[in-house]
DNA sequence: TCTTGAATTATGACTAGACAAATGCAAGCT
DNA sequence: AGCTTGCATTTGTCTAGTCATAATTCAAGA
């Protein structure tokens, strides 16, 4: 029988951090392999009920996926919540029915200026990927977006290609995040805008502050501007349990 | 022992719809004492351990609050999710300082119009409260706000009192929510609109529609217009279990 | 009257089993 | 080779308890 005294910490918070450590940093990718309930309770010395309890609390929100006789997964980063599916512009210009192609405007690698360590919210530098593209539905102009990847934390980012997926895309397969933040505002445009989306000089715009983290390391800061009129951002949610703090502000 | 056999739905499935069903239909209002685990087990002929997992469920999505000793007790309608604070006008105004004051432009209750239904999403007429009215922060507009409060649902607006708490912020005191979406998109604003805000013709809008649900019963349906440049919405969140499905359209 | 402290009660955490259901895999058959 | 079938593994669900911990109630004492 397991010694139950001296700890503070209940034992299944225990576990359940610690699978979460594994995961969140990138120790257990996506599609591995979660020791099965029965050497977890080796590992912890405890009752099966007690392992199940974490991983069964784990799946239901979706950080893993079980399989019975297969055993229990990492999950891939989710397509998720509430306003997150948005980011996915390629996926969603295809789900119009429209073709995709991206027009990269600029793209390099840099020292990360006091500007970008604002726009990541970070006190140190880094190397930064810096890029400005046009995502293009039927050749017509569909989104400016200019955004930054942070290289400490996503060093894969530096070979990836993203001709055929936009860094959005690519981010969202590849790069498991723990928080995320959006900023929504309307803007009336400034001729360097409308005229990269084709736009009438002083058409408003949507735009999309948008930024992830991995535990407490940025990942990207991305500024999105989509057409007003054309384009409208929908939420579907229940009250749930969403830890997020949502607020607004003036400017 | 308890028969286990020809249950096709798994028992504490069951026992947690069952919950929720009391919960939503308002059987079991904000603040009602949930039967304790001893009572549900006798309820529901099983061991504590089924009910409790049940329980511990609906607390961790906050649909209830649990405290030691005291028992189980259905939680208020919470100031929630992901953008959801920001419908409650009145809360952010004062949070930022500022006074806050409501003129009531129209006000009347009428049986629903076609247009009406479309908004509230049915097929079938029913009373409905319709209201504009501004949101004014130190005796400046800062939102126009246009809503329709389905009186099927919520037969206690007829006679609420909309002078100190705008309808957005006594629907979220008063009502339980299960569903909710919202719409989000940017418009260069007709004059109507622009006037009342006070702003220069054509400036641009952020246009947030709003639209709850309990159970499947529409509660509301709102359309907010802030004004662009002075307000941004802000949303931070977890990746979580949020079932709730997100997507965007073009019009 | 106010405070202290003990009894009571409800939840929290956990155990050590049980049986059910699904499914991946391998052995055997065609 | 391809197909079927049975078996072993893994999760899913549930039981009937134990001990721990927090908090409310209530009565005794200052």
């Amino acid at each position: 029988m397991p010694a139950k005294s001296a700890t503070v910490i209940s034992l299944h918070k225990r576990i359940r951090s610690e699978i979460e450590q594994h995961i969140l940093t990138g120790e257990w990718p996506p599609g591995h392999k979660v020791p099965v309930e029965h050497e977890l309770m080796a590992t912890y010395d405890c009752s099966r009920m007690t392992v199940n309890k974490v991983l069964t609390e784990l799946a239901s929100e979706g950080l893993v996926q079980r399989r019975r006789r297969a055993g229990t997964f990492v999950s891939k980063p989710r397509p998720p919540a509430t306003l997150l599916q948005i980011p996915d512009v390629k996926a969603e210009i295809l789900a119009l029915g429209a073709s995709y192609a991206l027009r990269m405007l600029s793209n390099q690698i840099r020292q990360s200026d006091p500007s970008d360590m604002r726009r990541l919210g970070v006190m140190t530098a880094r190397e930064v990927l810096a890029m400005r593209y046009v995502h293009i539905a039927d050749s017509a102009p569909f989104a400016l977006e200019d955004r930054l990847i942070d290289l400490s934390t996503v060093p894969e980012a530096r070979a990836a290609d993203f001709t055929s997926d936009p860094p959005g895309t690519w981010l969202l397969a590849h790069v498991p995040w723990s928080d995320a933040e959006h900023r929504i505002r309307a803007i009336n445009g400034d001729p360097e805008i409308t005229g990269l989306l084709d736009l009438p000089a002083n058409a408003a715009c949507l735009v999309l502050d948008r930024q992830t983290w991995r535990g407490g390391a940025p990942i990207t800061a991305a500024r999105t501007w989509f057409p007003a009129e054309s384009f409208h951002l929908v939420a579907r949610f229940q009250p749930g349990s969403n830890a997020g703090k949502a607020h607004n502000n003036q400017a």
